[in-house]
RNA sequence: GGUUCCGUAGCUCAACUGGAUAGAGCAACUGCCUUCUAAGCAGUAGGUUGAAGGUUCGAGUCCUUCCGGAAUCACCA
């Protein structure tokens, strides 16, 4: 990255030298060589032709004559139409490589001494993971340590969905069927037996309905009138005045799904600094829509609810209190945002790492903030993504086709400890070093997965064909770390691992060196890109890329047999600094590269 | 119906934000293990970028109109 701002400083001089005129700086349009073309750099000269008051052809002849002329480390150049490419010495690439080895913060950009929060996860406490979660942690995860790595202070929080009516049918349900069962009486997990109820409940409002509607109730009747719907309204009217048994209840079975999520959690790999829990912020949310309806931002219909006119901004009314003086959806979200900014006055940005399907709820309620006259309101990001479908369409819990998140990564280890069977390569592993390796697979295979994928693109999930482990996949990229490690070792053991001065004796590169050296030296940029645009999935490409290239060096080119001994000690140094990155860059990603597969 | 998003190889995804002959992987086919790990490497084949217009040196990318799909528009969360 030094080096592509010296290249565009060069070619700033150049092209005042030729044509007499400034070349302002963003019009330097750099790219990388398409690699059926000599050369590492391109600029495009059609932009720069109106400048420079001849053809595109011309210019980028011109300008190569005098980058080559002038510039100590542009060694080479060929125009190809209006596209200038150019070719680097030897040496200018040995010296990016001292650079990127002896750099003490590598694959850290500087502080820019801003602290972000990242929300994720975030799910309801009435049913347990799936893969839509997955995607959704991962993602959240993986761009906080993105936003680190780019210079920010971060902060992961979650907001807890544990208050409302969803988990008072969880409740009753319970109470009528559970005949007392616990985590520990049933051996299931929390999350999955308070689910089980919830699905209970389900069941039990269906039959209640079509038995009522079998008596000549009207649909609409019979889905007010079941008395299992009642009894759970009766619940959540009860939770609200602090009833001591329901709130007991309800703290006990919260507890259990807790601590089912906390083991899927540490499964998943992933972490969170604060919890805000919805049964904390929704009175403040009250709060500040009373104020707003004092100031005049909002309104009350006849029947006492509280709304809120957005329609000079193209959008509707949107209730913010019901008729019955209870909170809605947003009323939670608009206090957990103040929150939020109370507790840490000095984030300059917060991310909500929420599915798409709610776009239309974040753009009313950062509109909302804006109105109640919180000026960080315009600080506040939707990073959307998009639903991961199966072939059959939507996940729906109804239909029964919801990809369990636990089972899932089960699967997912089950497979890599298959595999690596398979291949037998597991020699001389103990028992927890191949469990570990299975897991470092399995999960890495699986996360690789769900982020290689633009965030913003809903994508597809075949559940009968299963995550591959070949091509371009997590274990790709982990099997080529794996295989640096072994030369390392084995480097260590022969002790050619210091590189010495055998930087200025070398006298030539491989061009498949200088190919993965150039990818190496745009880690940084790629990590600004990816903070700038929320996209983890350019970090996992980036990653491929290097494995990519580092596996058609390590096919060319023989490091051991090399006889020059200063070309052996570069190309080890080479593989240790082309690991590191991998290893960094799987790091961002939640993803382990193992020593050893 | 209004709004927003999407449509790229048989399948799953890319395309440096308007740049060269649209690239990878899987699946298919052909080679490469006595040499640092073949979960690898090299190659063949596969495309009218949903369709038609337009903007310009240049369009998968921007504009218009169609076609097809998804999300959303609750006193649900």
């Amino acid at each position: 990255m030094i080096l592509e701002q010296e290249i565009t400083a060069e070619i700033t001089v150049a092209f005042k030298e030729a044509f007499n005129t400034e070349l302002p700086i963003e019009q330097i349009s750099l790219q990388p060589t398409r690699k059926e073309f000599e050369g590492t750099h391109t600029l495009v000269c059609f932009p720069l032709a109106r400048l420079s008051k001849t053809g595109p052809e011309q210019t980028a002849q011109q300008l190569g004559q005098k980058l080559q002329e002038n510039s100590d480390f542009i060694s080479d150049f060929n125009v190809v139409k209006g596209f200038l490419n150019l070719s680097l010495t030897y040496k200018a690439w040995i010296s990016t490589f001292e650079e990127l080895t002896y750099d003490p913060n590598p694959g850290q950009l500087s502080s820019t001494g801003k602290e972000v929060m990242v929300e994720y996860s975030s799910p309801n406490t009435n049913k347990p993971l799936h893969l839509g979660h997955l995607r959704n942690n991962f993602l959240g995860w993986s761009v906080s340590e993105i936003l680190k790595a780019a210079g920010n202070k971060v902060h992961k929080v979650q907001i807890i969905n544990d208050r409302g009516i969803h988990i008072c049918k969880s409740m009753v349900a319970w109470q009528q069927f559970g005949n007392g069962e616990t985590p520990k009486s049933s051996d299931k997990k929390g999350d999955k037996l308070v689910g089980d109820y919830y699905v209970q409940f389900d069941q039990e409002y269906k039959k209640q309905i079509s038995e009522l509607e079998a008596q000549g109730l009207s649909k609409e009747q019979a889905e007010t009138d079941a008395p299992i719907m009642k009894e759970a309204k009766e619940l959540l009217l009860k939770w609200e005045d602090k009833d001591p048994e329901v709130y007991e209840l309800w703290k006990q079975m919260n507890n259990w799904v807790y601590s089912g999520f906390d083991a899927t959690y540490q499964t998943m790999g992933v972490d969170f600094d604060k919890l805000y829990y919805e049964s904390e912020t929704y009175l403040l949310g009250k709060e500040e829509v009373l104020r707003g309806l004092d100031q005049g931002v909002f309104y009350k219909k006849e029947d006492g609810s509280v709304w809120v006119d957005l329609s000079d901004q193209g959008l509707d009314q949107k209730l913010l209190l019901r008729s019955d003086g209870t909170s809605v959806y947003m009323t939670q979200d608009i206090g957990t945002a103040i929150l939020r900014f109370r507790d840490f006055p000095k984030i300059a940005r917060q991310v909500y790492t929420v599915g798409n399907e709610q776009e239309y709820h974040f753009k009313v309620l950062f509109l909302i903030l804006e109105k109640l006259g919180y000026k960080w309101a315009k600080e506040c990001y939707h990073l959307s993504y998009g639903m991961v479908d199966l072939p059959s369409g939507k996940m729906k819990s109804r239909e029964g086709t919801v990809v369990d998140a636990d089972d899932l990564m089960q699967e997912m280890l089950d497979t890599a400890e298959e595999h690596t069977k398979e291949l037998g390569k597991i020699e001389g592993f103990t028992e927890e070093q191949a469990r570990e390796l299975y897991y470092n697979l399995g999960l890495g295979a699986l996360k690789y997965f769900l982020l290689k994928v633009d965030p913003k693109k809903r994508m597809l999930f075949d559940p009968n064909e299963s995550i591959q482990f070949q091509g371009h996949t997590g274990p790709f990229i982990q099997y080529t770390h794996a295989r640096i490690s072994a030369i390392l070792r084995k480097a260590n053991q022969v002790g050619y691992d210091e590189l010495g001065d055998s930087l200025l004796k070398l006298e030539s590169l491989e061009p498949v060196e200088i190919g993965v050296l150039k990818l190496l030296a745009n880690f940084k940029d790629k990590i600004a890109e990816a903070a700038d645009t929320y996209s983890p999935d350019v970090i996992a490409q980036y990653a491929y890329d290097v494995a990519k290239e580092y596996n058609r060096f390590y096919q060319e080119v023989s490091i051991f047999n090399e006889e020059n001994r200063d070309k052996l000690k570069f190309r080890i140094a080479f593989s240790r600094l082309t690991a590191q990155t991998i290893k960094q860059a799987m790091g961002l990603l939640g993803i382990n590269v193992p020593e050893r597969m």
